[in-house]
DNA sequence: ATTAAAATGTCAATATATGAGATTTTTGTA
DNA sequence: TACAAAAATCTCATATATTGACATTTTAAT
């Protein structure tokens, strides 16, 4: 274990059921040596990602809210996603349209058009899917490459059984394959109830999936129209090539310039005053 | 340096002006080896921080978003600030309250209320501010411990100077403690032309600042009323107990439980349909 | 001011990161 | 589909940065 890696796992201590964590705790969950904890959230806290808030306590720190600014003012999957998505969801009528994207075993939704619905749905912003149950994680990972297929199968195999993708590698590749050619995903409440789904993947121009796109409406008892359906997939086909635009154009300038105000000299800061 | 930071100094590439990165670009700016580059933008990827695109081009991960969302949803510092400043924006009934954050040497806006308003300003979630010459980087600035304060003086005396802070030693000593005694700093135009602000720091109980919060006006000449700041300093107030109350607590379970939803097993994935 | 606790610094041992090059995998083209 | 070129990963000896026990300093409490 490479100590970037000891290093984020500590980020992962801090869940909602859990968001505070004192330096002793820390050091229990993880056996770490006391001068070493002391010098990874001392580390940890230097860059952002933890805060301290006083007594050997630690929050999550404010660079992750940086960091997460500088991904929606200019992101190019983003970018190229997002006026596509708001068009799509806006000519359906209906429900929502979410962005998800793979980073090792977890998938995440990384957007959602429009930003607030009724419609409550685990699909939101910032969410965790899980791997093998949701349309969105199927879409995705029917196209993964088969190196990346068969270690997920050997690690994975009683969720992707669970998930009735299969008992037998034989089997589990055929029914991805299955997916893939399809070229969409549907299903009813497998993570909402009451909630109807389809999901088409996102590649980078070529064969490389890059995410997948999701319709997410309300269960009215039938299916997601043929038409919706097609929408989805045009819309997931255009945003596909804007992803392999930006992998052929000069990286140097892309420059989206949304004009964002430099810091202007200091005008007048009174030192202080009551 | 450390590798950690040898490795996040890696996304501080990232910015508006060039979100995305080549391998290559990174190998140069960096003077990596090339093994070295690709196991860090490897590990990267592995933990989310980054995502690639393709091509050997990168850009940053939806990990940053999933931190985030555990931020918006259950941060302390937040959840005891929010409804407060909810409150005070409205009953000072103009402008935008922020929050805001220091790290390493930076100064993050971690939070404003509202979200959204017709006054354009710098200050906004996840923004970075100058150190020394906004009101709100005065406020935190002024409240740390002298060690801290030392160590920044030496490294950043031309900013110090510029920003009217003083010259020497002494005279950066003697300004910060009137901020600090004034227990308040306001500025006009400093960093936004056509702004007023009034900043106030937030303790966590005792005398450590973590942060400050931060009234923001449209300048029609005249200052920030008193009862406008009072409220400020009242909320501020009530902010620095409500963090304070959270270093007393029992860490274990804080449980803000805002009923969250758990993932249900898969009801019925359809395998793939057409 | 005094004591206790918390945080940081010191240093030798050693585990881990490093970089050059070999090897494998992926991509582009016929 | 096969082939060549490029990209990405793996290997391994070396050097360096990480590690943990302990000492020291700093901070907090009375």
């Amino acid at each position: 274990m490479s100590s970037l890696e000891r290093l984020l796992s500590v980020l992962d201590l801090f869940t909602e059921e859990r968001p505070i964590w004192t330096l002793e705790d820390i050091i229990e969950t993880h056996s770490f040596s006391r001068s070493m904890a002391y010098r990874y959230v001392k580390e940890l806290s230097d860059s952002g990602l933890l805060m301290p808030i006083g007594r050997g306590r630690f929050v999550l720190g404010p660079r992750i809210i940086e960091l997460d600014r500088q991904i929606r003012v200019c992101d190019p999957l983003l970018a190229v996603s997002q006026s596509i998505m708001l068009s799509t969801i806006e000519e359906v009528g209906d429900g929502i349209l979410t962005l998800s994207s793979l980073y090792g075993e977890r998938i995440i939704c990384t957007h959602q058009e429009p930003e607030s619905s009724p419609l409550r749905v685990t699909h939101s912003r910032g969410r965790t899917l899980p791997l093998f149950s949701s349309s969105t994680s199927r879409a995705i990972v029917a196209n993964l490459p088969e190196r990346k297929l068969v270690k997920l199968f050997l690690e994975h195999r009683p969720e992707i059984s669970a998930g009735g993708l299969g008992n037998e590698w034989a089997e589990f590749k055929k029914k991805l394959a299955e997916i893939r050619r399809a070229g969409i995903c549907l299903s009813h409440g497998a993570i909402d109830p009451g909630v109807v789904c389809a999901a088409v993947p996102l590649f980078n121009g070529k064969s490389n999936v890059v995410g997948a796109i999701c319709l997410v409406q309300a269960d009215q008892g039938r299916e997601i129209s043929r038409r919706d359906k097609d929408l989805v997939r045009a819309a997931a086909a255009r945003i596909s090539e804007g992803v392999g635009n930006l992998l052929s154009q000069d990286v140097m300038k892309p420059l989206p310039q949304k004009a964002a105000g430099p810091f202007l000299a200091n005008a007048g800061v009174a030192l202080a005053e009551v």
